[in-house]
DNA sequence: TTGTACGCGTTATCAC
DNA sequence: GTGATAACGCGTACAA
């Protein structure tokens, strides 16, 4: 409301607006301003436990700044991301939430016009995107000194990723912190997974078929811990006693494992909340203020680890 | 589009989009429809492992008929509800999804008006909301029965509440199954409970304090089951041998708890399909078709329960 | 300081 | 079948 009304006008106004009971059309206001107050969240998977959290965060900082949150379910499907796509280009969001780098429109990915955008997680392929993440390096860093410093020298990294960016960097403080310990590189001590529970078991398998065991699991993220852990309980072994194993998220669950994981916590709530300032940010400003927020990911120490013991063959 | 338009122009006019690139503006439509196309889900919490597999059925089902899903997260907050009302009044959102059977409007509730509304989980308090829940006493019924079947004639039954009409449902369950069992009610047995965790530590407290221990716990839900047996385990008493534990919900945790916790499970992403559904429905033709709509709970047998064992005392 | 008129992009209506 | 026109409610610019 104009500064320059008359308090009479003002106050009478004011009445009117009591007595009717009127609500400003949000319709009529987003049209005639060519923009809405939606924010079009998307991610390939709504049930993940890594995503509710982040939901939260990103939920709360929009709404104090009167904007709504719209929630977008890809499952991977470019189908989908389309029938979002159509969602942007009609004008219903004003802004968009991106999740785990890839822009889920498929073959139209290139040429879509994009309102202003948010990456969290890991930068959005094919750039341009600000984002909001952790800072995978230094976290994977905290979870092989744990290791090391509990007389570990041969760790295994489980769920390396050509195509996910934020696992690439988590090998590369595994790879760091190997390093500044004086442990060479050995790439059998490195397998590949998609970051699943499955992927997790079958890396174990792998490993067992080889003549060279670790004495610690170094995993991508808690769901490949788990399936490690799994892997490894059906094979009789003991955890910590046989073998330690750490993972990456600190994903509700964790802490309910048996024995509970320790792990890499990413403050998640606090990334959704970042992820929906900048984005704000970008609506009024126009210009990204920074390119890239990284934030500090804590070691949550468990009782997955303990020392290497003597393994029986 | 028309069917009155002949076959030339209907033509003429899709090349024109082809060449613009035309999309129809959902402000302008929804403007002048005087109804939008956004569905708000408003639930007190996102990160509620139950909720997240509710969201995906609502969302799929949306999708599919051209609605979007906000969302809304209260926390039990008065006033982040009242927020949420002020989208329903500025025609943002065309149907409303309830959570957990509280209107979360505050003072403001009772003379709240409104748009077409479902309920979640339980009927919404002060009525006339139709709702999609799941058969709470048939689902307490199969965890009695089980309990029954493999011997055990002392149950407690652990997260009574008055206020949780779900609840209480269970607790009839609960009480039909000893019933026709023979075995008669035994008030302190029955131990109140909101449904925490940290409410199911509690309660196993409260147990050992008197008497007569039971030698099974049926929980109303899965996370006070979770309390529980961490309760029973801080004793050092060992699950199922000492003492058998059921849940409620399948949450996503349940399987990976020492013991797996059977328990019953709640089909998620039907319960959130049929909700939307249902308000679709409402949506178009204006009268429910149904007011409640119940499915079925399942049985889901893992490693908490066995026959009971002599007690130590 | 206040009032008024226009246009945002649709859809519905009515005359052609 | 087709084309023109009004109206949805708001923000803005300009006249009073």
């Amino acid at each position: 409301m104009p500064e320059k009304v008359a308090n009479s006008t003002r106050l009478k106004v004011n009445q009117a607006i009591a007595v009717t009971g009127y609500t400003t059309n949000a319709m009529a206001r987003s049209l005639r301003l060519g923009r809405s107050n939606m924010i079009l969240v998307v991610a390939p998977d709504i049930g993940d436990p890594n995503f509710s959290n982040i939901l939260i965060g990103l939920e709360n900082e929009a709404r104090s700044h009167g904007y709504g949150v719209l929630i977008g379910h890809t499952q991977n499907d470019a189908q989908r991301g389309l029938e979002y796509l159509k969602f942007l280009n009609s004008n219903q969001a004003a802004g968009l939430i991106l999740f785990t780098g890839i822009l889920p429109f498929g073959h139209q990915t290139m040429t879509a016009r994009l309102p202003p955008s948010v990456g969290v997680f890991e930068p959005v392929f094919n750039g341009g995107i600000p984002y909001v993440g952790v800072d995978d390096i230094a976290g994977a860093r905290k979870a092989v000194d744990l290791l090391i410093a509990e007389g570990h020298r041969k760790i295994a990294f489980i769920g390396d990723s050509r195509t996910r960016l934020a696992y690439s960097r988590r090998r590369m403080g595994y790879e760091a912190g190997l390093d500044a310990a004086g442990i060479g590189p050995d790439l059998r001590m490195v397998l590949e997974g998609d970051g699943t529970i499955e992927s997790g078991r079958l890396a174990v398998e792998q490993l067992f078929m080889r003549d060279r065991l670790p004495t610690a699991f170094m995993c991508v993220n808690d769901q490949t811990a788990i399936g490690v852990m799994i892997g490894l309980k059906t094979r009789g072994y003991d955890i910590p006693e046989d073998f330690s194993v750490t993972g990456f998220d600190d994903v509700p669950q964790a802490v309910f494992m048996t024995p509970s994981l320790t792990t890499i916590r990413q403050p998640r709530t606090a990334i959704g909340k970042h992820a929906m300032a900048l984005l704000l940010e970008l609506l009024s400003d126009g210009q990204p203020a920074e390119t890239e927020i990284l934030l500090r990911p804590d070691l949550v120490v468990r009782n997955s680890v303990s020392a290497p013991a003597r393994i029986r063959r």
